[in-house]
DNA sequence: GCGTAGGCGCTTTTT
DNA sequence: GCGCCTACGC
């Protein structure tokens, strides 16, 4: 009926469909006839409990020896689609169901909020009510929470502030500043970058001065990490990072703290172990209690039983420090650990899993693992190379229409990926034009828009009156005469009279060189800030409190006032996020406003769960990062060409070239039943056109496996045909299997450092000099005018009118366009 | 102190 | 192509 597969040959399920209601149900794993083998043993079932013999029926032989294995360390090894947060909520259920473990005494630690949230869903449908007591958070929320307990053991309030990235940015500019560092020459945001890198090794400044040599950069950077911790300490704030690095310093510096969690926690599972960074590693270990010489941390309490799963060929975070030794070496690090390895695919057709092995397969150093599946061939992939990355979305488009007319494919069936954010606006375009309904999933995040950002630093400054960052933020905003001048006035009282910024309105009559008119803003300020902090005393609601915030505060009325639609959207955000504050106190009427605030700051993706995407009934657009642990019976991956994905930036380097070849393994094992594989041979990329040759890992997919719709782009065709140039414009070019003969592409060497910026097009060595009115003729278009030029040299772009063919902006030293 | 125009750099990816 | 920052003029 309704199902993909209906139309297609499928050899293991005997031509039959599968059940529809299994293909609605993302994520989820239903087992399949077949999948049960009644000669293996239950793997060592205690006693056999009922409940616990439900929860291994119907999993495959090292799924249920994965459920079932008890004692010291296990590694799952956990393919794409092979059943992972099944057998990980099954282990936990079973855990519970055979008496092996209190809820209590269960730590279960994913990566993302919604993972956490989909695994206690699950949990909960299992075991019922009593999944509750269970810790089922991230690592920065279990850690929050960790360190909100024991605020006091280290000399921090309860109430500290979260500063995200762009704040600890903010901080770091201040820091820079105060230091009188030239910007050009230590970008603050470098810096930034560098202190996160630190905190994610767990160098604090003192390990890092300790390293530092005769390097001036170095030098500063370590002066700026001193200085900027001091100032976290004071603002009573702690970084994304610190989040990690503090806890695990403080389980080390506290061992009776660290004994307390080690016999709380006797069961800890990490999912997503190859996304781990070593700040998370060593946490983990801290947790267990166990030594990195297998000794046990804590005298008397055996270390907890560690599970975690993982999938080395999916890790795609090492840019933020996520270290794949982390699971390639669980085994040396946990000598006695077992692993398990699931390799059987039930998401996708072979042909899919093919070509994603196939992919993946060429990863230097990795461990040989080769997905599988009983749903038989499914149909080929489709390939599409595109003139544009305009032509290339309107090829998706009419794709869609089509199979919703021949498959009854829903939009909710379908996503595209892209490498990148900025690659979504030409599909945007097309689809809007057309009419398909779509969202976007991620991009710019609600949190990080102005206004919230704006209106979260009012509440911070509500509860944390040292939070200099976010008084700071608010300060002038919205605008009411406190310039850069008043600020650096305030700024150096505070310091020499060693206060917070925050303290120091407090005291402005003391505050040298300010106006009287200044001084007497800054006082209502401060005012209305106490006034609000007493409404928070006296038990207002977060939401209660943003309502008098930007009331009294005048931020409405300025943009009530606005005649920018910018400015209107933004009190719609505005009132979106009373929408989410209104929500809180619902479903946690003992939260105060410091519980929203941290809610807030770990939960970044309010507004875009892609949860249920596919009931929503659009087509869902988003980068292939934000894909991971989806899936989707229609999959296009777009821009397969080297220099976009692989990105550009990782064509240097081997190991970030790896990473991109995960990158891909996971874009193509997100879909079910079709794939698309999409490249634009020209893409407008930074308002510059540029020729981009195929990607790489489409190259290294079979042959066989794709059926190709449009094999050349238009410009190829020119080239490699005969030596006639002209002719008409989107004539017939030569048929595909015709194509697929000449293909040429070796195994590429990383270009040499000194190739053309893009990719590895051949460039033109004699680009012409063409002038403003300029008569030209190009391989292509045909004959053209100049009507512009912009930038010169070697990078000369030409605007040109081909009359019929349209205006095209030329990257001239890619182009084939000769001066008449 | 504020608004605007022009220059600059940049873009992966996110808890 | 855009958004951010700086410099300048009011």
């Amino acid at each position: 009926m309704t199902s993909l597969f209906s139309d297609l040959p499928l050899p293991g399920l005997g031509g039959g469909a599968r059940p529809d209601a299994e293909s609605h149900l993302p994520r989820v794993m239903a087992p399949r006839e077949g999948q049960r083998d009644p000669e293996i043993p239950d793997g060592g079932a205690p006693q056999g409990s009922l409940v616990a013999d439900a929860l291994v029926e119907g999993l495959n032989p090292p799924q249920r020896a994965a459920v079932t294995h008890a004692g010291g360390q296990l590694l799952i090894i956990a393919g794409a689609g092979s059943g992972k947060t099944r057998v990980l909520t099954h282990r936990i259920a079973y855990l519970l169901a055979t008496g092996r473990a209190k809820p209590g005494e269960i730590l279960a630690i994913t990566f993302t909020n919604k993972a956490a949230a989909e695994m206690r869903e699950r949990v909960e449908e299992l075991v019922g009510p009593r999944a509750r007591t269970m810790w089922v958070s991230t690592f920065h929320s279990a850690c929050v929470r960790i360190l909100r307990r024991e605020a006091k053991t280290i000399g921090l309030r309860s109430s500290f502030s979260i500063y995200d990235a762009a704040d600890s940015q903010r901080l770091m500019t201040m820091v820079c500043r105060e230091l009188d560092l030239d910007p050009k020459r230590y970008p603050p945001k470098a810096f930034s970058h560098r202190v996160s890198d630190l905190k994610n090794e767990l160098i604090d400044p003192d390990a890092y001065l300790a390293t530092v040599g005769n390097n001036p950069f170095e030098q500063n950077l370590a002066a700026a990490y001193r200085r900027y911790q001091e100032r976290l300490r004071q603002a009573h704030a702690l970084d994304f990072d610190d989040i990690i690095m503090t806890t695990v310093h403080m389980l080390q510096a506290f061992p009776d703290v660290a004994e307390h969690y080690r016999r709380r926690f006797r069961h800890v599972l990490v999912d997503e172990y190859q996304d781990t960074n070593h700040a998370q590693y060593v946490l983990v270990r801290e947790l267990v209690g166990m030594n990195a010489d297998g000794t046990w941390a804590t005298e008397g309490v055996e270390p907890a039983e560690l599970t975690v799963v993982g999938d080395a060929d999916q890790s795609i975070y090492a840019f933020r420090g996520a270290t794949i030794r982390n699971i390639i070496e669980f085994e040396t690090d946990y000598p006695n650990a077992a692993t398990i390895l699931l390799e059987q695919n039930y998401r996708s057709t072979q042909t899919i899993l093919t070509a994603a092995n196939s992919v993946i397969a060429r990863n230097p150093g990795r461990k040989r693992k080769n997905l599988w599946t009983d749903a038989g061939a499914g149909t080929q992939i489709v390939g599409y190379v595109a003139d544009s990355e305009h032509e290339e979305a309107r090829f998706i488009a009419s794709e869609i229409d089509r199979l919703g007319d021949s498959d009854d494919v829903k939009p909710g069936d379908v996503a595209i990926f892209y490498r990148t954010n900025a690659q979504s606006r030409a599909l945007e375009e097309v689809l809007v034009r057309v009419g398909l309904p779509y969202k976007v999933v991620g991009g710019t995040r609600f949190y990080e828009r102005k206004e919230i950002k704006d209106a979260i630093a009012y509440l911070r400054a509500i509860v944390n009156p040292d939070d200099d960052v976010s008084i700071r933020r608010i300060f002038n905003v919205p605008k009411r005469g406190l310039g850069d001048r008043s600020e650096a006035m305030v700024t150096a009282y505070a310091e020499r009279e060693r206060i917070s910024f925050g303290a120091a309105l407090g005291q402005v009559e003391d505050v040298f060189g300010l106006a009287a008119r200044a001084i007497a803003t800054i006082k209502e300020f401060a005012a209305m800030l106490e006034r609000l902090r007493g409404m928070s005393a006296a038990g207002a609601t977060p939401a209660e409190l943003l309502d008098t915030v930007l009331e009294e505060s005048g931020y409405l009325r300025e943009l009530r006032a606005s005649d920018d639609p910018q400015d209107a959207s933004r009190v719609e955000n505005l009132a979106e996020l009373h929408a989410v504050a209104a929500e809180f106190a619902e479903s946690d009427p003992e939260g105060d406003l410091g519980d929203f605030l941290e809610r807030v700051a770990l939960v970044a993706d309010a507004d875009q769960i892609p949860e249920g995407a596919g009931e929503s009934g659009v087509i869902t657009l988003m980068t292939v990062h934000t894909a991971k642990g989806l899936e989707f019976p229609v999959v296009f991956v777009t821009g397969l060409e080297d220099g976009t994905f692989p990105h550009q930036r990782s064509l240097a380097d081997p190991d970030e070239l790896a990473e991109e070849r995960r990158l891909a393994y996971v874009a193509l094992t997100r879909a079910r039943e079709r794939l698309y594989v999409s490249r634009a041979a020209v893409r407008t990329a930074f308002g510059m056109p540029n020729e981009l040759p195929e990607s790489r890992f489409i190259s290294d997919v079979p042959e066989e496996l794709i059926d190709w719709k449009r094999r050349e782009s238009s410009m190829q065709r020119y080239r490699g045909g005969s030596f006639t140039s002209g002719g008409g414009y989107g004539s017939t070019g030569p048929r595909s299997s015709r194509l697929a003969e000449r293909r040429q592409r070796k195994e590429s060497a990383p270009p040499s450092p000194d190739a053309p910026k893009f990719g590895s097009a051949t460039p033109r060595a004699d680009v012409p000099n063409l002038e403003i009115g300029d008569r030209v003729t190009h391989d292509a278009y045909g004959m053209g005018r100049v009507v512009a030029i912009e930038s010169g040299g070697t990078n000369a772009v030409a605007k040109i009118d081909f009359g019929e063919a349209g205006t095209k902006r030329l990257l001239l030293r890619y182009s084939p366009v000769t001066k008449l």
